[in-house]
RNA sequence: GGAGAGGUGGCAGAGUGGUAAUGCAGCAGCCUGCUAAGCUGUGACCGGGUUACUGGUCCCUGGGUUCGAGUCCCAGUCUCUCCGCCA
């Protein structure tokens, strides 16, 4: 949620950034400016009336004292008259900070400089390009069949279990796995990120946080009898640790990763897109988290995409990085790179990782703040990337690296997985 | 699930219904020829004022009683201890 104080003072400068999202910023922010200057005079005067129904409680405690009760029993009429006012103003008051809130709810975050404009995926920015999509030629198996090959995913005995997009994975696919998760933890670990393994499942203030709530709601599992949500990702969690935190200046940066299991409905997806590891309800991912100083938030962005190249490297897979444009971009995102590997057996390329400055759109809701020398709250600045989702990976993994005995196993991974080839 | 105790500023910790002690840490300033110590100021949030300054709110949450509630009443919630159940 944008600020307050920003909206007021730069509200040009917004429209301006909002309309690389295709978002039309005018109405609702001018909406927002009326608002905020109505609440901000109700409270003046109910503050004033407060003042005076403490001045005068504060008189007739001193009369009683001096045991001058009838004089005190004659000041009482007074303060009644504000207690009917106040209550009145008290509820407006109310009304227009819930009309406010709910504008604000409204507004996705304001596009960083660097981010082009434009309406979907065809505008995204290409930065750069690596590795080499290897000749399969015709001979080359789509990850689907592939699993199926080598016995490696049982996407229908996941339907029998539980339901479509819940595979079970086996033997070596089972082993593959849980090799690519401690190989991304400890390469995490080794970049000066703290491990953590948190809860599944979140309350709503946390899924508030992260801004899954109040609008993405059909978008993930719930609990209704404990009021509990399935996570969607693991930047809920770990962005929550800092709920609610007053840090001090040199505790930036805070540096965390971990993995989660996570859970999407993905309500009204369809078609070849959901074939096969494309797209899951339950999938297997490692991410990073980062909170920083607003001065270094942009630098510190880099450095993740920097951290997913090298295992996207380490795992030989071509793979290229994406500057989103507005249309594109998450809501609450200020800039997000996105990095893709190729699939060659379904040519094209799939999204592996999705790395984002908030900038302080997720730290004003999460009140995550740290102290200035100067004694001063300023919010922080939240960021996050996928190191890395499994389900597309091991898609990448099996299609680049078929060969005529097998699948072959990246070097860096062989110690994970204690075989070179899955055959 | 049952019984009891408790939730007060970044942390620790007081508080007979009269308007939130004190200590520690952090920060700012002063002082001492360095360091340590010492002295002064400093809670968070929302407002008003160009500044000095100033009003309000906040003692887990929501209601209630009262001129006035951290303190009394009701409901909820979380934590701790014990019991029960259990991997």
């Amino acid at each position: 949620m944008l600020t307050l104080t920003d909206i007021r003072t730069k509200r040009d400068e917004l429209i301006e950034a909002l309309a690389k999202r295709q978002f039309n910023a005018a109405p609702i922010l001018d909406r927002i400016i009326e608002l905020d200057e109505q609440r901000r005079q109700t409270q003046t005067q109910l503050d004033n009336l407060l003042s005076e129904a403490n001045n005068i409680a504060r008189s007739i405690g001193q009369l009683m004292k001096e045991g001058k009760h009838s004089e005190a029993e004659g000041m009482k009429v007074r303060t009644t008259a504000i207690k009917e006012e106040s209550a009145g103003l008290k509820d407006m008051l109310n009304g227009i900070d819930d009309d406010l809130k709910a504008q604000l709810y409204l507004v996705p975050n304001a596009p960083y400089k660097l981010v082009p404009s434009g309406k979907s995926e065809h505008d995204n920015q290409t930065m750069d390009t690596f590795g080499e999509i290897p000749d399969l030629g015709t001979q080359a198996l789509p990850h689907w069949e592939l699993t199926q090959k080598y016995d490696l995913i049982d996407f229908e005995l996941g339907t029998k279990i539980t339901g479509a997009g819940f595979p079970v994975y086996k033997g070596k696919g089972a082993r593959l796995q849980r090799a690519l998760i401690q190989f991304f933890l400890d390469e995490a670990n080794n970049s000066g990120y703290t491990e953590y393994l948190p809860p599944h499942m979140v309350n709503e203030d946390s899924a508030f946080g992260t801004g899954q709530l109040p609008d993405k709601e059909g978008q993930m599992y719930h609990d209704a009898a404990d009021n509990l949500y399935l996570i969607p990702t693991a930047e809920v969690p770990l962005t929550n640790i800092y709920r609610d935190v007053l840090l001090k200046e040199d505790d930036f940066p805070i540096k965390m990763c971990g993995y989660t299991p996570c859970f999407r409905r993905e309500a009204g997806s369809y078609g070849k897109d959901v074939r096969g590891l494309n797209r899951l309800h339950q999938f297997d991912k490692v991410e990073i988290v980062q909170i920083e100083h607003p001065d270094r938030s942009y630098e510190t962005l880099e450095q993740m995409v920097l951290h997913v190249k090298g295992l996207l490297t380490k795992l030989e897979l071509p793979y290229r990085t994406l500057r989103l444009c507005g249309g594109d971009m998450g809501f609450a995102s200020a800039m997000t790179y996105d990095m893709e590997v190729y699939s060659t057996a379904q040519q094209r390329w799939l999204e592996v990782s999705s790395i984002s400055n908030f900038e302080t759109f997720q730290a004003n809701r999460l009140k995550c703040r740290y102290k200035t020398k100067d004694g001063k709250s300023q919010l922080a600045h939240t960021l996050n990337g996928s190191a890395l989702a499994l389900p597309r990976i091991v898609a990448a993994l099996l299609e680049n690296h078929q060969t005529e005995n097998g699948i072959r196993i990246p070097k860096a991974l062989v110690p994970y997985t204690g075989f070179e080839y899955i055959n």
